[in-house]
RNA sequence: GGCGCUAUCGUCUAGCCUGAUCUAGGACGCUGCCCUCUCAAGGCAGAAACACGGGUUUAAAUCCCGUUAGCGCUACCA
């Protein structure tokens, strides 16, 4: 039975280097029909807090990467940690040191080749001579990471441990304590790091390392998931869109990559949006309305799935909707002038244009059918023997303040009569000497 | 410093194990074109890489050695 675990320490947030151990972990377990489990360390008294540890299984839960069973924390096991490291004592393979009046416990470290085969690296060996004897209970009585890292992983039988490359070091130092202690070593997968756009270490300096950015920027979790796969794994084909259950079935160890890699934002957005794309159109609507209820309430409901439609193929997240759309939410209070002039310059009877259309728009009951909108943008720009987009731009800019937007008559559906005509007569109102 | 891991387009990667099929494939980003009321989306095209130096071999991105660089460990943090 291949079982796995995914061992966060509650001393900060649930961050993107988590977030993909936690993934391949889950990805290997359901590949084999294993079992997924998680365990918090909680061995860092000082730093570790509930809210933290809420936090991670909160987001754990949001990315659909649940435990198979309950959750275990360590510093609820304290006694059979100090009871191994009592047997320890016993058996003249750990003692005493005292220091400061402080007492801690330490394991003698066996000195020999420590060789062991990491299911992405390879064969790997290191000297365990020029290791120190590892501290395996610290004067406060709680266990070190090593010793309760390893006592827990054999009592929960855990088959194969997979966890980030900056274990492999502390690899050959786990494998010392299972042999004083005698058990047998489970199988390990140490996956390579993420880091930066720069290179460099993923830090606050590079802002989002947090797994609640994403989540407050609108990304989808299996979005998410999705890119985070593509980091350190790779496939022989070309996909590179996959759902978590497609990556069930694909994942393999053996294509995990062995060098590190830099997290790359844009790819990130784009896969973000592909999935937002392959949404239906219930799920994304269903999704949009969650994130924008706000907003949702200043439409109906007709109406309000009609625009969000309208952006679905060019917002990346959800939260983006608000940088395309944000004319749609709001009465337009100010004109960029600048474009305004460019306008003006190349439709210089821009005034006349619309003044006409506005006259012959307000005779139409309603603005629910946008090729209605269309036929008379058409009319008016044949009575004066000129193109289309000759009313089309200046309307635009008048009705979304952008130059920029979904297929405009189609946006003026949505907005309806009213408030298209309203911001078309306070475009017009607008600086007089210029028009 | 010591020990360990790693090294293909700007980035993520395929290819490396089992050398010849690699004038190195895909994706993001970038550039151009098409579509078109603008922008997106979509389609097409393009620029862009085997870190460096040795060696083995008829033949090396692929195997070996070294150099360099990056990362990790070297805590009573995890």
């Amino acid at each position: 039975m291949i079982r796995v675990r995914f061992a966060p320490s509650p001393t900060g947030y649930l961050h993107i280097g988590g977030v993909r151990t936690a993934l391949f972990n889950y990805l290997y377990a359901k590949n084999q029909g294993g079992a997924f489990l998680v365990r918090i360390e909680d061995t860092d008294r000082e730093r570790s807090t509930l809210e933290f540890e809420n936090e991670i299984i909160e987001a754990l839960q949001w990315l659909g990467l649940q435990s198979d069973e309950a959750i275990i924390r360590q510093s609820e096991r304290l006694e059979r940690y100090r009871e191994v490291a009592a047997a320890l004592v016993t058996q003249g393979a750990a003692y005493e040191e005292i220091k400061d009046g402080k007492t801690a416990l330490r394991m003698k470290m066996p000195h020999k080749k420590a060789s062991f085969f990491d299911l992405v690296h390879g064969e790997v060996t290191f000297d365990t001579s020029l290791f120190d004897d590892l501290v395996i209970i610290k004067s406060d009585g709680f266990p070190t990471y090593h010793f309760a890292c390893v006592i827990d992983d054999h009592d929960m039988q855990v088959s194969h441990v997979i966890r980030g490359d900056d274990h492999l070091s502390n690899t050959p130092r786990h494998l010392m304590i299972y042999e004083t202690l005698g058990w047998k070593a489970p199988k390990y997968a140490h996956l390579p790091l993420i880091l930066g756009h720069d290179g460099s270490p993923l830090s606050k300096r590079h802002g989002a390392v947090s797994l609640t950015h994403y989540r407050k920027e609108g990304y989808l979790p299996g979005a998410f998931l999705n890119y985070l796969a593509l980091l350190g794994w790779g496939t022989d084909g070309n996909q590179e869109f996959y759902t978590l259950e497609q990556l069930v079935k694909k994942f393999s160890l053996k294509k995990i990559t062995k060098s590190n890699a830099r997290f790359d934002g844009d790819k990130c957005a784009w896969l973000n949006g592909q999935h937002l794309k392959k949404l239906s159109d219930e799920d994304y609507i269903r999704q949009m309305s969650e994130f924008w209820k706000d907003e949702k309430g200043k439409f109906s409901d007709v109406t309000w799935r009609k625009l969000l439609l309208l952006y679905k193929d060019r917002v990346k997240t959800l939260k983006s909707l608000a940088d395309e759309a944000g004319y749609c939410f709001a009465p337009l209070d100010q004109y960029d002038m600048a474009i305004h002039q460019t306008l003006l310059s190349n439709y210089p009877r821009l005034k006349e244009f619309l003044a006409y259309w506005v006259e012959k728009a307000q005779v139409l009951e309603n603005f629910e059918h946008d090729t209605q909108i269309e036929q008379l943008t058409r009319d008016a720009a044949g009575h004066f023997g000129v193109q289309a987009k000759e009313f089309i731009h200046p309307l635009r800019f008048a009705i979304a303040g952008k130059t920029v937007s979904p297929g405009l008559f189609e946006l003026m559906s949505v907005l309806g009569k009213t408030e298209c005509l309203g911001r078309l007569r306070g475009f017009l109102a607008l600086n007089p000497q210029i028009l």
